[in-house]
DNA sequence: CTGAAAGCGCTAACAC
DNA sequence: GTGTTAGCGCTTTCAG
């Protein structure tokens, strides 16, 4: 390393004689300056190939311009999405953002919320693990009055900034789609209960059959953790049943598709004999085929609002939450149109 | 906000009526400090909330802690992996991680580059935009002797560690393939030539074709961007020829994918009239229809291997540097299986 | 085993 | 318009 310790701001103002103040001032475009001295300075930083230690700052103004983002995994789609309109607004604004992934482990999400304060950062947004039940660590974040913004799974008990997509509203749409094109029994894949998002799925889903004066049968409906192999599982199940449904709402388009494929491998076709719907709008929904219908999560969009509510209360201490509900979207494509 | 000034090791100290260096050592687990104390200390600590100021020890260490990660865009299957697997080591190594994404422009890339250097990161893990064609701002790291790695898109002036896949091997291996399903006219949807990694995929080709004693034929390459849109100009472009091509290795999977649903659409069957393969494999590529042939790239484990070369790097300070060439794998699906 | 003191690099009263 | 001074919170010689 032969740590070449950097030129400082003394190094620039012993250079010319004049106090490291005056240069900290000219470096940071203070108006009481005048404009040769900023214009000499200026150019001794240059040729000393001078930067500025952020650090050093930081610590002098308790302010690390850096927002914290955690996720339960970087490497899926929607949370990608959704840390690149993030980082998109932040870097605009001046701030750096510092990413952790959960793993959806409560363990790990404790451990790495902790570290971010540590860090100072200056505000944090997070989506929780699927397995978080306990919520102390965030609720630091509220005590000591940095702000917090939780997107998508949000935690009901925590006051404070969300930004969420209307679940109900997605599931609600889903199902009355599905009776529109004709289907009979909607059975549903549900993910874990304890997470908003999937227990407001469910009730869009029960809410649109009672309105459509549907029974609701309980037997139609399996919790899972919605990944590809309880998606099969799942359909295994359902399609065992003594009246198997003729539809089937997914809680997410992974579980859709393996779904679809252990549909079609029994010779099922869908959309005529079953219809599938996801939830998610993962890239590859509209490219399988038949491609799945599902409801459009706008992850860019939301890391964009994430990052701009943040900044607003990093920046101008409000003290009232609000939150955000983003429309959902349903978009309709082949596993689910029989063209009515 | 109300700054709450965070209890500091001061505090601590006062209220054991010990000095601050008794406490820093104490949290430290220095062993001269004796076990009775340190317990006493960790008590007060924890009845104070008190939390470590990273930003402090960080400066006053002249380490920050943080990898740098610089991607053209996060939002992409394969950086998204990369990422992870970085930021899966570097945590567990005690490193925090802050993620820039350069949307592939040069400008953007040295902004972040620069702000990363001032922020002192302890080492820089970049991917470098299609765009930038000057360096000095990865030079300065170099110059600073702080660790610099490289990967996929590596710059072949700057000696450093770098992290690559074999894109020779792989177009070679694609081409030979092609040729074996018996195909005759290959062409080849080429990325731009100034990233090595496109340059050497079409030279993987174009060895492929001289080994198998086929004459290399300039008007099958198109060289441009290779977006979704570009895929479709591309393929209509080869299509038109006198003479058409009867297979195509396309640079990446979202041309293969646009150029495949181009030629559906004009009745063309792949793979029986036209074979299609890709590079990266990006997860639609297995779920379309017809699936669709690609190389795969392991970036998860390329991000994995970054992070632990560079933390190596920067604990050991080590200043010789290697290439790591991972192997490629060619994925034979649908879209080129003419069962041969 | 513990304390005193200096300093990482920067900023911001407060002077003049 | 510029300088002096005092810290931000932590670590680390050097003393004892």
């Amino acid at each position: 390393m032969t740590k070449n310790s950097e030129p400082t701001i003394h190094d620039i103002a012993r250079e010319l004689k004049i106090s490291a103040s005056t240069v900290s001032r000219a470096l940071n475009d203070n108006p009481r300056i005048s404009l040769k001295t900023k214009e000499k300075i200026k150019a001794v930083a240059d040729s000393l190939g001078y930067r500025p230690n952020t650090l050093a700052s930081n610590l002098r103004n308790k302010k690390s311009n850096t927002i914290g983002i955690v996720v339960p995994l970087i490497n899926r789609y929607f949370f990608s999405a959704v840390i690149s309109g993030a980082e998109d607004v932040a870097f605009k604004a001046g701030y750096n953002v510092v990413i952790s992934q959960s793993n959806d482990l409560a363990a790990k999400e404790i451990n790495i919320v902790q570290s971010m304060f540590s860090n100072r950062v200056d505000g944090l947004i997070i989506s929780i693990a699927m397995q978080t039940d306990t919520f102390d660590h965030l609720k630091l974040f509220q005590r000591k009055h940095i702000p917090l913004v939780f997107f998508d799974r949000a935690v009901p008990e925590i006051d404070t900034d969300k930004i969420v997509v209307d679940d109900f509203a997605g599931g609600y749409r889903v199902t009355q789609h599905l009776i529109d094109q004709g289907y009979k029994r909607i059975g549903h894949l549900a993910g874990p209960q304890n997470l908003r998002t999937y227990f407001d799925r469910k009730n869009g889903y029960i809410e649109a059959l009672r309105k459509n004066g549907i029974a609701f049968d309980e037997s139609l409906i399996n919790v899972n953790r919605l990944t590809s192999d309880d998606g099969v599982t799942a359909i295994k199940l359902l399609m065992s049943l003594p009246n198997p449904p003729d539809a089937i709402f997914c809680g997410n388009d992974t579980t859709a598709l393996s779904a679809m494929i252990y549909l079609r491998d029994k010779g099922i076709r869908i959309p005529e004999d079953v219809g599938i719907v996801g939830f998610s709008n993962e890239p590859f929904s509209q490219v399988v085929s038949p491609s799945i219908s599902t409801i459009a999560q706008p992850g860019f969009v939301m890391g964009q609002k994430a990052a701009e509510l943040i900044i607003r209360k990093i920046e101008n201490r409000e003290r009232t939450y609000q939150t955000i509900v983003l429309p959902t979207e349903l978009v309709i494509r082949e596993s689910s149109n029989r063209g009515k």
